[in-house]
DNA sequence: CCATAGACGGCAATCGGTTGCAGTCAATAG
DNA sequence: CTATTGACTGCAACCGATTGCCGTCTATGG
């Protein structure tokens, strides 16, 4: 039914072999050879099989990508760059969503892995020695964590949060408080060093709150929180917390930027297109999604090198943010 | 090096075949024998390889889900649900995207047709020519599209364009004003035609600007032209638009409800968490998700039967709209 | 003019399962 | 007691592409 490697060997009176040869290394026939091959392989509209191909070299030309939630808005951006990424070097990706669950991603790796050359985790839940463990089988790539062996792609949020600190500094706020995410988050912890950094050196008083979970309704339960701790400008755990942040205070009659200014994180479009327009740090998901994909086809192809990108963070200025009150 | 059929055989003492078997028809094996078969499967940690058996049965157990733009927040949770849904069934699903290039759309089916057993596509941007010309050598199922011979899911917008008119003219508004998107969108033809009735009936003018791109910007620019409409409410082709208009309003100091009521379409988190909270037409897009799979999967296991599902929509009523002034 | 290296391309085994066919064995009918 | 049937299970030929090995042919050096 479908065009096989038999046919187009038919048509240009050649062997299967030297068909198989003319794609998969064509220096190894000669050139005239080669354009009949083609020719007779154009004529046809063959398509190799990738299954046949995956049975004897082992590479299926697939990835898999996993994510904690495809519907949060913080993921759809990394998906895109890497799947787009991935398909002009002949790869097609995997896309799968773990609902926030450890258990399901273990399983989800263990169907995958027969079927895929290699995965991006993207903030796993997992425990990082069961990582490791399952890293022994399959080359992985980590996102926004650190796991002994693993190459990986950490966005640096520190760098973002200074500039969120001293931007807040220099509009006059003298005390700051932090609304971070949840207890064991990777980026939460980087965020708290960093700001308790700037915020020393710039001599400001930094309240940190939470646990929260990282969603609006995170944000407008923190939003007492804020209050309470008589601070003019808050740094929330990513743009969903932020807004909920700005609700919970709209709520309780606080304007924003009037009497309190608040930042976020990730730069969605939520956030962008929230009112006020969210000044926020920006996370470079695009780059990280290509990267990762980089990373991992080099780990695919190479060997057991384990390497490291840090992207950078910065902060983009918008309305959520003003002037010190008083 | 991996667990193959063949050491499990040797593991349970029988041949391949019947392993083999054990797996893809129990009932053909003795219940004594399945047991010790799948013990040892489970001992040995045994996971069939699907390029082998994709090579023989002809079936890859994945799907490919193709959408304009992963990033438009109207996708993921279709993509979410349509993911989740497959696996449950232990099927995978490639998602790709087309960054709405027909072009790209053709290449990318074309590549991923040899993988795949079948392919949803979300509101293709390809004639239906050429949708039906791939159809004839792969199950395929629209969204959003009819297209001959082929499965779809449609999402009624005009059930929710009806009560959405309905809402406005219960709240005094006598005039309406329809921001519409791109020119060849069946979606915006279904609302034209729904929304056209629903006003003739209540015996409200309807007004028709555009066409406007469906993002933001075309929703700022629309602005103007709802302004000079005279409308006092305005239903948006999707709530990217309509937070465009809201803001484009903003900008002219006219405010929202206060003045102008705006309805958008989608009931996207982006929407959710707007301010004002977006009064929208839900899509039902999980659903549409699941419901895709589904049909996908019955066309791949049954035959040529063309089925279609047809999902309601409904209008969900938040702060974005109000009683007419004056 | 002959030996030899190098370039090319054919041969056939192989990857891991699947499945039509046939053989074995015990139970049942006659 | 024998023929027949049905339930299992083994055998082996595939599916489509890859690749190590080897033979052939030509060009080149001595």
């Amino acid at each position: 039914m479908a065009v096989t490697i038999r046919d187009v060997a038919k048509a240009a009176g050649v062997h299967v072999s030297t068909v198989s040869r003319t794609f998969s290394s064509p220096h190894l026939v000669n050139s005239a050879t080669r354009e009949r091959v083609l020719a007779a392989a154009q004529r046809l509209d063959y398509r190799p099989n990738r299954a046949a191909s995956a049975l004897t070299t082992g590479r299926t030309h697939n990835l898999g990508l996993i994510v904690a939630d495809i519907a949060n808005p913080f993921f759809p951006p990394l998906i895109k760059a890497a799947q787009a990424y991935a398909r002009e070097r002949e790869y097609h990706v995997f896309v799968a969503d773990t609902d926030e669950d450890p258990q399901a991603e273990e399983e989800l790796i263990q169907t995958l892995a027969k079927q895929v050359d290699g995965v991006v985790l993207v903030a796993p839940r997992l425990s990082n020695l069961a990582i490791e463990r399952l890293g022994m089988d399959l080359p992985f790539v980590v996102v926004n964590r650190r796991v002994k062996g693993l190459s990986a792609v950490l966005m640096d949020i520190g760098h973002g949060t200074s500039e969120a600190v001293e931007h807040l500094a220099g509009l006059g706020h003298r005390r700051i408080v932090l609304v971070p995410g949840p207890r064991a988050s990777w980026s939460s912890e980087q965020m708290g060093r960093a700001a308790a950094t700037a915020a020393e050196r710039l001599g400001v008083d930094l309240v940190v709150t939470g646990p929260n979970a990282p969603t609006e309704q995170g944000g407008v339960a923190a939003a007492a929180e804020v209050l309470d701790s008589g601070a003019t400008a808050a740094i929330a755990y990513n743009d969903l917390v932020a807004i909920g942040v700005i609700e919970g205070l709209d709520d309780r009659g606080v304007d924003v930027p009037g009497q309190v200014s608040v930042v976020g994180v990730d730069d969605t479009v939520t956030g962008r297109l929230n009112r006020p327009k969210l000044t926020t740090i920006a996370m470079p998901t695009p780059a990280a999604g290509r990267t990762a994909v980089d990373l991992l086809l080099q780990a695919v192809a190479g060997g057991r090198t384990a390497a490291q990108a840090t992207l950078e963070t910065s902060l983009t200025v918008r309305d959520s943010t003003g002037p010190a009150p008083g």
